[in-house]
DNA sequence: ACGGAACGCCTGTTAACTCT
DNA sequence: AGAGTTAACAGGCGTTCCGT
């Protein structure tokens, strides 16, 4: 199709819902199953995208015996959808905020480095300021969040701040940076030691992140360049519930974004082993798609978010 | 234990029809 | 004309059954 007569097709013929259908059908990889959500029955939806696809003259999603897969034209065409729908409900939820005082909805994606320290703090003066915004909270990984804040699910990302491979389309703020400590339960015999390095840890057993993470390598950097073998003992695992038990409960060495063990470390459940880890420091900040406005109740929170990390206490280790 | 046939389930499409 | 429905049908995959 030239490009000509696609943008008229865009004026004329393009409904909002086949930007919705195309959008749902991505999401649920079904035509069944995006119909049971949409209230359709398949075959409305099996002819609305034929629809969509034969005046578009391309193919937007193989059919197959297991479901929908998107073709590269289908994956574009999918992920503008999915911007122009969050953009809509932006739009509505500004009207709604002008309308009402304050309200709409803000949907933040957050990394481990975050959730203790600032997020909680700037969820409670967005609370307190305007209670009428909803909040809600995704925790994930890396690999999970940035798709969603690319596609507009998320309104922004929190977190440790990749120091590479960073993306043009995405704007990163940077608000504090975060050491890491290494933290054992209080009492372990490690803490009576005067002098300590990493070369007297290797034999211990420790709990990591996860292997494919910047934190692990970072850990495993910190020993090559304390000319110490990376440990054999190992513990995996991301789950902070699990992670805070285990380190009460048992003898292992545990890494932890200072800020995260802070509050722990306060309450007298947990302590910081006094070995000095200068190399791992890492910016902790925000992830927002770039250029488009943050919606009203996401700017707000936003801001508090700034004001949160200027009260965040420096590291004392 | 292995391999092939039969079957059901799940997914999709087309055709004919109704309603507005 | 457009958007929806029901009915009938096609094809791939996994499971089950049965013979070797």
């Amino acid at each position: 199709m030239s490009s000509a007569r696609l943008e008229r097709w865009i004026e004329r013929k393009l409904r909002l819902r086949h930007v919705e259908l195309v959008a749902e059908l991505y999401d649920s990889r079904s035509i069944l199953k995006a119909a049971r959500r949409l209230n359709l029955t398949q075959p409305t939806l099996s002819k609305a995208l034929q629809d969509v696809e034969a005046t578009l003259g391309l193919t937007l999603f193989e059919r197959t015996n297991r479901g929908l897969s998107p073709t590269a034209y289908g994956e574009i065409f999918a992920r503008h959808a999915k911007i122009v729908l969050a953009q809509l409900r932006h739009a509505a939820e500004e009207l709604e905020s002008l309308r009402v005082g304050y309200s709409g909805k803000v949907t933040v994606g957050t990394l481990l480095a975050a959730s203790a320290s600032i997020l909680p703090d700037a969820i409670a003066r967005l609370k307190k300021e305007r209670p009428g915004v909803t909040v809600s909270v995704v925790v994930g990984t890396y690999d999970i969040l940035m798709p969603s804040l690319l596609a507009g699910d998320l309104d922004m990302v929190l977190g440790r701040l990749p120091e590479e491979g960073r993306k043009r389309e995405l704007l990163y703020e940077e608000f504090y940076a975060e050491p890491i400590c290494l933290v054992t339960r209080p009492g372990h015999p490690l803490l009576r030691r005067r002098r300590l390095g990493l070369r007297d840890l290797v034999n211990e057993a420790w709990l990591l992140p996860l292997p494919e993470t910047a934190l692990r390598r970072q850990v495993e950097r910190a020993f090559l360049e304390a000319n110490a073998p990376v440990p054999r003992n190992v513990i995996e695992s991301v789950s902070i519930l699990t992670n805070r038990v285990l380190l009460r409960k048992s003898d292992c060495i545990g890494v932890m974004p200072y800020h995260v063990a802070l509050d722990d470390i306060e309450h007298g459940l947990l302590s910081i082993l006094p070995v000095k880890l200068k190399s791992i420091e890492t910016p902790v900040g925000a992830i927002l798609r770039a250029p488009g406005e943050l919606p009203p109740a996401a700017a707000a929170l936003f801001e508090y978010l700034r004001l949160a990390a200027k009260d965040v206490p420096s590291a004392r280790l």
